[in-house]
DNA sequence: TTACAATATACGCTAAACCATATATATGGT
DNA sequence: ACCATATATATGGTTTAGCGTATATTGTAA
């Protein structure tokens, strides 16, 4: 694929873009509504950063009835993937981004739990 | 130090910006004439930039005589210095930032050439 | 077909980024 | 003191990015 390491910086430069992008670097696959409840954004907003996201190919997507699941394109360039990597070794476990984790591990929780229930 | 990741991004966002974070990666160390002759730049328009990058303590600088030399703030986390790292190895070897350094190369050479004259 | 849930887009606005040009400051040499 | 060179900043204007709100689309299920 071909990327443009200026639009790459890019996409990473906003706080919302990469929250998400932590959070998919860390669970592999996650839909808008899980990125939306996790980081307490209007989905619209969500949405329309998601859609960036994918316009460069940084991410890519998988419908699955209703939901449409995001997730790191794969075939990223391997330095651009090494770069996304190191950055959540990096800040991954301090700050807000922690925080994200926590939450959406609490939510994926409930979640199986009221699977087994049923 | 205390590093914005945000902001970190947004600063390599920046072609200009990123061009010549890539010179002082490999060169170690570089003057603003330098950077303004080897990127082909206004000078005001490369101050600006490395103004930015100074505020924010990605790069440093050192006074020497009318020169000032800018370099890649050493004590920058450890992450940050690996996403630096990781991106010179990936996109260094071609485009316009493989140009950037052979040309860099030539003025050094001709530099060095000279002082040997003198 | 209607209704609902998940997701995407459109619109109007505000703020931030970037640029070119002009000018200021700092240093060194005469 | 004066000039030249290197670098920094200020000004005004244009473009781009991001946001909230409203609305459209897509898929599911009855």
């Amino acid at each position: 694929m071909n990327l443009n390491n200026e639009t790459f910086f890019k996409m990473l430069s906003d706080n919302t873009r990469l929250r998400a992008l932590m959070l998919m670097q860390r669970m592999g696959e996650l839909c808008v509504c899980e990125l939306t409840q996790t980081l307490s954004l209007s989905q619209p907003k969500i949405s329309r950063h998601l859609a960036q996201l994918r316009e460069y190919e940084i991410v890519g997507t998988r419908r699955e009835g209703q939901w449409m699941y995001y997730r790191i394109n794969p075939e990223l360039p391997v330095w651009a993937l090494a770069v996304l990597q190191q950055t959540l070794a990096g800040i991954g476990s301090s700050g807000q981004f922690y925080t994200d984790f926590i939450s959406l591990d609490g939510m994926k929780n409930k979640q199986m739990q009221q699977t087994v229930v049923k």
